[in-house]
DNA sequence: ATTTGATTTAATCAAATGATTAAAAATTAA
DNA sequence: TTAATTTTTAATCATTTGATTAAATCAAAT
């Protein structure tokens, strides 16, 4: 009860706080690397509160991983399913949208695709996103548009290996082109434009 | 002495067993997740020879990890620097290589990814690879067609994602797109004839 | 002010884990 | 064979780590 009614914000809850420390954390090192030491003292509590709040370090990571996903998937639904916008439109903000967000989050899909390796279950879980995707206004375009030449998965695997995979590999690519932070981003900003160029090249190559 | 006058092929003796079980361990779980005694019963042998052989579990991984790593460029040398092949050709036999080697070895790039974020000083020490990518005919013959109009990384980053990310995002890909392994193998042997027929369009769209 | 309940802490536990040791077994050399 | 060396094992350590407990502190209600 009290705690509801305590006067702070939603940001300065100690719940909320231990949240955003475990997410940093997780999200840098991974749930095996992560010691709930580490979550504690980023958050700037005892270690037993972190138990008092959430259970266990499961519990947690759960929380964190539900919300990764979400942030991953958020804003893209209007985008998806945008019935007065083409496909090539569609490319265009899915690009945009996903590049804004990874430049300040440059390790959510690493941290998400790594997890998911390494407990598939926890994915199963969360799939509505397969459902929300392949009922889409933007998959059964895509699916017109490719339709019988090849297939769509095809261009799933295209649109985010160009978008996403960049931010995966960057701390490689960016020793490869000797980037600072802020050229890496700038080449990121440069592929909004390229992308959907190069995806209406390459759909009209096949 | 005795070691090397037993007669067993490098693949039987001890040593080798317990570096094919790290390997194997090592890449599907990462550095933090593997136990050592997960490797020495991969390996059929006593937790206390593991230590015997390899001092400790970090200079094991070390190991692992400088293997995985020449794995993944190993055979690209001879492409990249082929000076009877065009850009194109390059692009399609680097695409069949990829292809080949991570059907095999599907968490190899995710293995090499995660590990380096975790640990990017262990990748300055091998990156006789940058040397080996940015002195290579195939990066000057990037340079050359895509001169002053676009940052060549782009078309790293393009080659890359198109090749190496579907295998990285494949629990996903195959979830969202009902594959099985062979399905999605199949998927991925279709890119090896596509892959350089949309670099190429990418290309000439710039 | 006192009581009640929520929050936080210090101290500690138990299990897991990387590593070592001392001895046994196997192999090689003499 | 016997002695010396290498390889392997069982037992054990010390540390780390997730979690718990019991007590202290704080806030709100009566």
């Amino acid at each position: 009860m009290a705690k509801t009614e305590k006067l702070e914000t939603a940001d300065s809850s100690t719940e909320e706080k231990i949240k955003e420390a475990a997410a940093k954390v997780f999200t840098q090192k991974g749930f095996a690397a992560t010691r709930t030491r580490d979550i504690a003292e980023e958050a700037g509590i005892n270690l037993a509160l972190l138990n008092y709040y959430f259970r266990s370090k499961e519990k947690l990571f759960d929380l964190v991983m539900m919300e990764s996903l979400q942030k991953f998937l958020l804003g893209v639904r209007d985008i998806l399913n945008d019935v007065n916008s083409s496909l090539t439109e569609k490319i265009s903000q899915l690009a945009s949208h996903y590049i804004d967000l990874l430049k300040v989050n440059t390790d959510l899909p690493l941290f998400i695709l790594s997890e998911i390796r390494a407990n598939p279950a926890r994915l199963e879980a969360n799939m509505g996103a397969k459902e929300i995707l392949l009922q889409s206004n933007f998959y059964k375009q895509l699916e017109a548009t490719t339709k019988k030449k090849v297939d769509p998965v095809h261009f799933l695997m295209n649109i985010f290996g160009l978008t996403v995979f960049p931010f995966v590999a960057s701390p490689l690519l960016r020793i490869i082109g000797e980037k600072s932070k802020a050229e890496f981003d700038a080449l990121m900003d440069e592929r909004k434009k390229m992308i959907p160029i190069w995806i209406d090249a390459m759909l009209k190559s096949i």
